[in-house]
Order: structure tokens, then sequence, then C-alpha cells
DNA sequence: AGGATATTCCTAGAGGTCCTAGGAAAACGG
DNA sequence: CCGTTTTCCTAGGACCTCTAGGAATATCCT
């Protein structure tokens, strides 16, 4: 048998059609190198184990998924801004359940990977940036960021998991948890003033 | 070796003590064997597998979660009831994290089993009473409750999984997420109007 | 070019997991 | 008290992760 080409990217990514294919907790080795052509322990060459696999494919997911928002809101800002940012994370989501299922994990990820990933970083500056139209400022800016952020994970997970009952097409809901959240931010309660009573 | 008295329930308690020390996906019929000091073979009398046990654990987690939100939230109204339904929301994701993690899980679960759990369907009643006092009316309301359990939902699952950096504390941010959640249902956009440009 | 070196992928195997099949001992019911 | 049911066991197959060390292939250097 000759070489096969293999690389930690490569490893990767195969992994990361498994996770979409079959749930990220389904993702093995052995699945990964049967796809590959290839046996389960010529991996270890290119990725320390298991656990490291999933933190790559992590790490690809948010880098993915950055990107997707980026390109969808660029030169966009306010309302507009808000909608296509939070249409493109679902899109992921929908998209690439697996990977979209990654991002999730608590795992201990390399740190040396993490350096390399432009992901996370550059959410964090689309994020702060699609809020500028609104005139907040910390704290405020990172609160809302976060319910931004809490609002949208938490929707397409438990969209993923099937925890909206068929009554109510989920698609109707998102548009309408949109208006709210585009209403919320231009009445954000500043931090300045006290509890209204 | 006499009998040990197990039973379906005592396992998938064990089965929920060591999701919340090591994690939901650590969970295995192995360990929670050797915990009820039996051999693993021993739990299939009790539990269709491990699939079955995660199903259970998940089910437990939803009783118990509803269970501490009914209690909070009894003979509250308005932004107070608000306040206490979230806030035993994220208690119960803080102290049972294993558990809290079950309930995410896209699994299938035993409809016998489902039938029998009173947690899903209690839960709903609860949200939708808490709602009562913003005055909101079909289908603004079914949008509502989805956008607070997304809300809730992500917030503790980006939390637990560290995705809130030491800025501020996510206790601050929670605080202020209520306030804000407060002001939305207050103006929540009716379905009858069309959008404001 | 050709030999030394480094890398890739392999085979072999240990140890862990899930799960089934069938047996022995304890509890139960008449 | 004896037959039946239930509980827990041993045994073992299939699969998974991961390590150790070997053979084949690419690469580098003079």
């Amino acid at each position: 048998m000759g070489r096969v080409g293999l690389t930690a990217e490569r490893v990767t990514v195969v992994g990361a059609e498994v996770a979409d294919e079959v749930g990220f907790d389904r993702v093995s080795m052995s699945e990964v190198a049967r796809r590959l052509g290839v046996k389960d322990a010529s991996l270890y060459t290119h990725v320390r184990g298991l656990e490291d696999l999933r933190g790559r494919i992590a790490l690809l997911a948010a880098d993915e998924k950055t990107i997707g928002i980026a390109e969808a809101t660029v030169g966009r800002a306010g309302k507009d801004a808000l909608v296509a940012f939070a249409n493109a994370w679902r899109e992921y989501a929908h998209r690439h359940p697996g990977r979209y299922a990654a991002t999730q994990t608590p795992i201990q990820i390399d740190p040396e990977l993490v350096a390399k990933a432009a992901g996370p970083r550059r959410a964090v500056e689309l994020t702060y940036g699609m809020l500028r139209a609104y005139g907040l400022e910390e704290p405020d800016l990172t609160d809302a960021v976060r319910v931004l952020r809490s609002t949208f994970h938490g929707f397409v997970t438990l969209e993923a998991a099937g925890g909206f009952a068929h009554a109510r097409s989920p698609q109707q809901t998102w548009d309408r948890a949109l208006d709210a959240l585009h209403i919320l931010l231009e009445n954000w309660p500043s931090s300045r003033e006290g509890d209204s009573p």
C-alpha cells in the first residue's frame, strides 16, 4: 500500500462529515479511518486521538460559521445586519448539525490550535460591530452580545433537539424572535438607571 | 452473592450522579455497574441499554427541573415570576450539569416512559402560566415562550461551556438579561401590526 | 545519482466498552 | 414446601481507542 496523503486537515474534514451525517458524539477514529481507506492506527500520526480530533472539528466549525456570518453581514447595519447575522448562524446549524454540535463541546482544546484559529476572535469583532448601530456602551454592549448569542444558540439547539412541538413552525417563531430582539436592542435597559418598580 | 435490589430507578439515579460528576457523555453501563457493586450485564434486566439509560436520565432531569421551577414560581406573577422561573432554571443547570446536559439530547426516548413523565407537560403549563400576566395571545404566546426557553437554555449552555470570557461576570449579564426580557415581553411586537419600516 | 534520514502507514496486541446467551441462586406464590 | 419467576452471574463476541515497533516510501544532502 502506497501512501494516501493523510493530513490533520483531511482527517478533520472527514471527521466533520461523519459528525454531520451521524452526529458529533458518534464520530470515531475507526469510522474516519474506514472512510479514508486506512487503518485506524494510522490516524495517530496526524491527530493525537479522539479528543484532539473532536477539538479540531469544533475549531473548524467555529471558523466556518464565523466566515458565513461575516459574508452575510458585510455592508449591512441595524436590523438588516441583525437579521443577516442571525440567519447565517441558524443556517450554519441546519446545514452542518454535527459540526455545530461540536461547537457546544466543553472539551479541552489544544491551546496551540486555538491560537491559530481565527474564528472565535473574529466572531467577537463581528458581533460587536453589528451592535454598533444600536448605540450601546459597555457594559451593556457585552451583555447584549451575550443575550443575542444565548438566544440564537438556544433556539437552534432546541430546534435541533426537537424541542419545538409542531403546533407553530419554528421559522415563524424565528422571524418573530428577530423582530423582538431588534426592539429589545433599541430599548435596552441602560445600566445607568435603576430598576423601575 | 445475594441480590442487591436493583431497579430501573436506582440505575437511573446512579447514572445521573455519574453524569453530574464526569459529564453526561461519559455515562457508561460499566461505570454505573461498578458503583452499584454489580456486573455490567446485570443492568440489562432493568434497563434496555445505554441509550435507554440516557433517555431515563434525561426524563429524570426534566422532571426535577420542572419541580424546581414550579416551587420557585408558585404564588408569583409578572416580573417576579419571570425572575424566579429563570433563576430556578439556571440553578438547576448549575447544580446538576450532567443531568442538565441530558435534557439537550436529541435521543429517541421510549414513548412509554415519556408518557409517564409529568415533567414536560407541566413545564409547558408553567411557562404559559408565567406569561399570563403579560397579556399575550396566540400565536405571540407560543413565540414568547420559545424565545424565553431559547435564551435561558442558550445562556446556561454557553456558560457551562465556558463561552463567556471572564471580562464581566455571567451573573451580572444574567440579571441584565432578565431586565431586558421583562421589557421585551411588555413591548412584544404584536402579530397584528406589520413590521415598522 | 545514490545513500542516509525522516515520514507514512502497517501489523499486532492490550485493555476497555456494549450487549447477548444461558446458568445458578434467591425470592415468591400457592 | 415445592414449582415458578426474577435477579444476578459467567462467558464470550464485536467493536472501539491507543501504543509499540516494523516495512515501505518520500526527501534531503553531498
